[in-house]
DNA sequence: TTCCATGTTCCGCA
DNA sequence: TTGCGGAACATGGA
């Protein structure tokens, strides 16, 4: 279920994985997967170099192949160094995870999951495996994300701690969509996506088809609160549906199943393409 | 067997 | 330019 919450558990277990390894072999098993590049590039972005740092934009997640393995991880979005794509620096690997990417790391000779598309052996002994059973997703190399990120189009990462009301505000400003398709397009906001903002308009109790336009100022506000809210407590819980609080929407995402918050019916219809779960008891 | 799915993109039509 | 419906992509699970 790779949206920002998942990517963003994914960014946090490559650092706790696969950082600062040497990789000695890349072994790419997939065409639909990749972006435009060549499993050669991917390749030779990579081998005789380190995963050095990792940053997330939206539900893209970016790697850094640096020339060791003892450059400091920056995190967030902090990383603006020019990029040189033969310096020490090095490129990016690109992941993106469509509807069912996951990364599994694991380290010695056990065989890799199923689905793997790209798989990389660290000198040491570790692996980490980027699989997609749907290929949906996409592999890519880019020279620096923040040109990758304006270069798609896409909106600030909510998640970003300097993501403000005022920033929220001017994003959905001028926007006639309904709120739901609105703040699933990533060119206004990156990374939430079918099932989060169906989790974000349940707790802050607004319709999925109402129309940005007529959202009150206050609306406005809560939806930026919950939402806020919403993406750090399924971060906190590992995107991991099981763990989130029993007043979730998404910890029990089914037709017919009794509101958490009001006790009204959990209904399912088609807003703009598509199955959107919705309270209309507390739902306005 | 049929339907559905967490994502994105492209086309055609307002 | 924006927004929406529909189709397409690929594959596994219910």
């Amino acid at each position: 279920m790779p949206e920002l919450p998942d990517v963003q558990v994914f960014k946090e277990y490559l650092d706790a994985t696969s950082l600062h390894r040497p990789v000695e072999s890349v072994s790419v098993q997939a065409e639909r997967v990749l972006d435009d590049v060549s499993p050669s590039t991917i390749r030779r972005a990579l081998r005789g170099r380190a995963l050095t740092a990792s940053r997330r934009h939206g539900k893209h997640l970016f790697a850094r192949a640096g020339a060791d393995g003892r450059e400091t991880n920056t995190g967030g979005e902090a990383d603006d160094s020019a990029p040189d794509p033969d310096g020490p620096d090095g490129r990016w690997l690109r992941l993106h995870f469509g509807m069912t990417g996951t990364l599994e790391a694991w380290e010695g000779e056990g065989e890799a999951p199923d689905h793997t598309r790209l798989r990389l052996d660290f000198a040491d002994g570790g692996r980490l495996a980027y699989t997609n059973p749907r290929r949906f997703g996409e592999i890519g190399v880019v020279d620096d994300p923040d040109r990758f990120v304006e270069e798609q189009g896409l909106g600030p990462d909510p998640w970003a701690d300097d993501f403000d009301l005022a920033d929220f505000r001017s994003r959905l400003q001028g926007r006639r969509g309904g709120v739901k398709s609105t703040l699933m397009n990533q060119r206004v906001l990156a990374g939430l996506g079918n099932v989060y903002v169906d989790e974000v308009l349940f707790q802050r109790g607004v319709a999925p088809e109402r129309a940005v336009p007529e959202l009150a100022d206050d609306e406005l506000e809560g939806l930026f609160r919950t939402m806020k809210d919403v993406l750090r407590g399924a971060v906190e819980a590992r995107a991991e549906r099981e763990r989130f609080p029993d007043d979730w929407l998404t910890r029990d995402r089914r037709e017919g199943r009794s509101c958490p918050r009001c006790g009204g019916a959990i209904g399912k219809r088609e807003v703009t393409g598509r199955a959107t779960y919705v309270c209309d008891g507390h739902q306005r």
